[in-house]
DNA sequence: AATTGCAAATCGAACGTTCGTTTGAAGTCA
DNA sequence: TGACTTCAAACGAACGTTCGATTTGCAATT
């Protein structure tokens, strides 16, 4: 049997404290004895609670590193799209707290932000601002299209859904079926609108 | 010369403050010498720091009522849609720290969340989805929509759109004509999609 | 018109608490 | 033994709040 490892304990209790209340609504006091460590740890291992927090927002945007390839995988805007939407909420599935450090640096960035989050959604924004100006540029999207809108918005759609989940947790249960017809949703939204009939 | 109003310089610098670092992120010593005031003013007037974060709240979340009559002023689900994209964007620029406190609640709630926040939001939702829900039902929208995630999606697609804008200041300039084509292009996008050809 | 009185407003100092960090000693394992 | 972990205690700084004293604004009184 491995030793219970206070290093990574203090990751683990570190993410879920500070993705709950941010790097400022968490004392290590708290912090080390919920890990049930000393709270000298935190300065031992991490060189203090910034130094702590800086760690557990590196891990949480490593994923950010797979767009890449996830992109290369697939063929045609339209495709691309939905590769980004199954990619974007699995990420969600598989790591309930990303959600709260993305939202929360975006909306009060800490000293943090422009080394880890900035170039993380950045690259994502720019992959899929390129997608869409192939889409346009093979006229399979509208001419009229602005391509950086239309990225936000489509950013925004799919993230912003998790994000009332947050809030409303009990409003959307989630199974892989239900998560399938989300993707469904959002892509035909996102390509077709909502409207019965074509223009 | 009327008074410097000490009461109403601590509301403006809080909003200002709380917007850009969070209830916990910013120190009432700081606070009340920004506002050229006593330590002593906060407690004195709202009882403590936790009163002037909710005092600040309400103010801020005030607007929300309004959506009802804004609501009522159109006919249509399409034009109810164009409504409510139109009146986020005027929100957003008449008060640059909303969208702050919006998705700093959303993310990491404060104890104030259910009594302010929520209600608000929830009201606007509930709003938004009786009017999809009746363009589903007069054919206008597509049958296969999902109300619930149709109306999360239009409210992600243009709140997120400012929230990018938080952390990219410069990449969008802003005049009431880009904002018309920026009220145009999420229409668009949300009824009709991007596709270029009806499928 | 000037003076008085009083409540509201403002202040700076002080309080007790909690913060993040440091330190030196004790424990662990190869 | 010696390097690596862990701990509890202590530190100074910063926190939010409270308090008594002082100032201010205005209505009542002379």
């Amino acid at each position: 049997m491995t030793r219970p490892d206070c290093r990574s304990k203090l990751m683990e209790v570190g993410t879920q404290l500070f993705a709950e209340r941010g790097l400022n609504g968490v004392s290590i006091r708290e912090l080390s004895h919920e890990a049930g460590a000393s709270i000298s740890m935190v300065s031992y291992y991490f060189g203090g609670k910034e130094g702590l927090y800086s760690a557990v927002l590196q891990e949480q945007f490593a994923c950010f590193d797979q767009i890449g390839e996830i992109m290369e995988q697939h063929a045609g805007p339209v495709d691309k799209i939905e590769a980004y939407i199954r990619w974007t909420i699995q990420r969600h599935r598989n790591n309930p707290h990303l959600l709260r450090f993305y939202t929360s640096e975006l909306t009060n960035p800490t000293t943090y932000f422009p080394r880890i989050v900035a170039p993380a959604i950045g690259k994502v924004i720019r992959i899929l601002v390129k997608v869409v100006e192939e889409g346009i540029r093979e006229r399979v999207f509208r001419q009229d299209a602005h391509a950086v809108n239309a990225v936000l918005a489509l950013a925004g759609m799919v993230n912003y859904y998790f994000l009332s989940t947050l809030a409303t947790e009990d409003l959307i249960s989630h199974s892989p079926d239900q998560d399938e017809q989300l993707i469904h949703q959002y892509r035909e939204i996102f390509t077709r609108g909502i409207l019965a009939s074509a223009p």
